[in-house]
RNA sequence: GUGGCUGUAGCUCAAUCGGUUAGAGCGCUGGACUGUGGCUCCAGAGGUUGCGGGUUCAAUUCCCGUCAGCCACCCCA
């Protein structure tokens, strides 16, 4: 038996770098007042099939949809903000202090073919911004993961904005697109052909050669925006200029999510050898809500994959800051003897208690093996009971960065051992 | 979903032209050191050669299928 494909397990000497991670995510959500929230990973299929597009390649290829026993169509969450926009309107949010901001550490499912840096199930860090039109939400949003990220130490780092208008001028640009496109139908590529009719906004990020010359002519949604959503752009970019954050305008990412009005973000790394570099998707959805049956509701948000960033921090050789104390064992005890052994016990269950961290012996092993397993488990202190010990009522107690030793008795040691792990830890 | 490369011990890898008992290092267990870790030496355990089928006197080796990983697409985080 074996993990599904595409999903992996993370064994103990991964989770340490998880761990530290998750905690400096905390710490920067935080900081910018952003709530975790966890949503199931299972939601009714409409939740995405409304919100991602029928004709999104999620919805179109790569979901995991299954009936549930009474019939019900459920799929495993490919993307986080639907979720959390539906956690908004069913607990009513809406009465809460504007805006709510959201975060999420969470595991998300695909059925795309796996690859290194794409996996069936990935985790993102997600932050949602609720019930807030201005465009400093758009850049308070996003700069979060930025921030987090340049905190982390990542160097080569793009930003890449723009703007996909709104239900007022969207359309509009849209037939401008067809109307561009169609008269070169014959050159477009089969799977472009196919997207003219259905979302010829997708022809854009097409990477084929001869699509791309043609999109190259193509007009610029820049220069078909409304007054208003030009006006957003605008102060959008504006503020990323007072935060001096680097960017560059790219007018022909639209994200694969049909949700997205207004702000489209991408940030890829020039670090990722593979072709998988793009680390953080995000933008604002002022339309969602309602495509889930609830009110008008602005919101801007950003989904950042765990896995692609610890593949650039590996990449550029840095080190994930550990957050707490290393999970590493202060006290082994070692027991020669079964009456050894009963005190033992009894004695690992006193120092746990005290809040020591400490294993036994379990199976019964000779002294120099149970000795060498304290050397491996990198403790500080070694507790030695025999019946030498036992009889005079006291206790081994040896330094394994030293490498000295001393008795201490039985009824002192757990407050001279809560001294000395306390001592140059 | 399309095309390609690769699967040998827990890990990293070897095994001649298809040839008889599939090896090494690391790791693991034990011993030298009967109650004291690290270093050294010795020994041991550990394999359905990913799985299934085919060709052959004989398959880790050749062929087909399948599963998995990787690469390029598609797409995305």
């Amino acid at each position: 038996m074996e993990t599904p494909r595409g999903i992996h397990d993370i064994l103990p000497d991964e989770t340490p770098k998880w761990q530290g991670l998750e905690a400096l995510i905390r710490e920067f959500a935080a900081r910018y007042g952003y709530r975790e929230i966890r949503t199931p990973p299972l939601e009714h299929t409409e939740v995405f099939q409304r919100t991602a597009g029928e004709t999104s390649d999620i919805v179109e290829k790569e979901m995991y949809t299954f009936q549930d026993r009474g019939g019900r169509s459920l799929t495993l969450r490919p993307e986080g903000t639907a979720g959390v926009v539906r956690a908004y309107l069913e607990h009513g949010m809406a009465a809460w202090p504007q805006p709510v901001r959201l975060f999420y550490i969470a595991p998300m499912f695909r059925y795309d073919r796996p690859q290194k840096g794409r996996y069936r199930m990935h985790h993102q860090f997600g932050g949602e911004l609720l019930g807030a039109v201005l465009p400093a939400a758009d850049v308070e949003v996003l700069s979060l993961p930025i921030r987090l990220i340049q905190t982390l130490g990542l160097t080569e780092v793009m930003v890449r904005l723009n703007s996909v208008g709104d239900q007022k001028c969207r359309p509009r640009y849209i037939e401008a697109l067809r109307e561009y496109l169609r008269p070169h139908r014959d050159q477009l590529c089969a799977d472009c052909q196919r997207k003219l009719e259905v979302n010829p906004l997708r022809i854009l990020e097409c990477k084929e050669p001869a699509c791309h010359r043609i999109v190259e002519g193509a007009p610029r949604i820049t220069e078909y925006l409304c007054d208003e959503c030009r006006a957003h752009f605008e102060e959008v970019k504006q503020r990323f200029g007072l935060l001096a954050i680097p960017y560059t305008e790219d007018p022909f990412i639209v994200r694969g999510l049909d949700y997205y009005t207004r702000t489209a973000a991408e940030i890829h790394s020039g670090r990722l050898g593979g072709a998988q570099h793009q680390i953080l998707g995000g933008g604002r959805y002022d339309g969602l809500a309602e495509q889930l049956g609830g009110p008008h509701t602005p919101g801007v948000g950003f989904g950042l994959g765990i896995e692609r960033l610890m593949l650039v921090l590996e990449a550029e050789k840095l080190a994930i800051p550990t957050a707490t104390r290393a999970a590493g064992l202060d006290i082994f005890v070692a027991a020669v003897g079964a009456p050894a052994e009963q005190e033992a016990f009894r004695l690992l269950d006193r120092l746990r208690t005290a809040g020591l961290r400490a294993v036994g012996e379990t199976t019964d092993r000779g002294l120099r093996a149970q000795m060498k397993q304290a050397d491996r488990l990198s403790v500080r202190f070694a507790v030695i009971l025999g019946e030498q010990e036992l009889s005079g009522r006291q206790a081994g107690v040896r330094d394994m960065r030293a490498g000295t030793q001393q008795d201490v008795p039985l009824d002192q040691l757990v407050s001279y051992l809560t001294t000395a792990a306390a001592n140059g830890a």
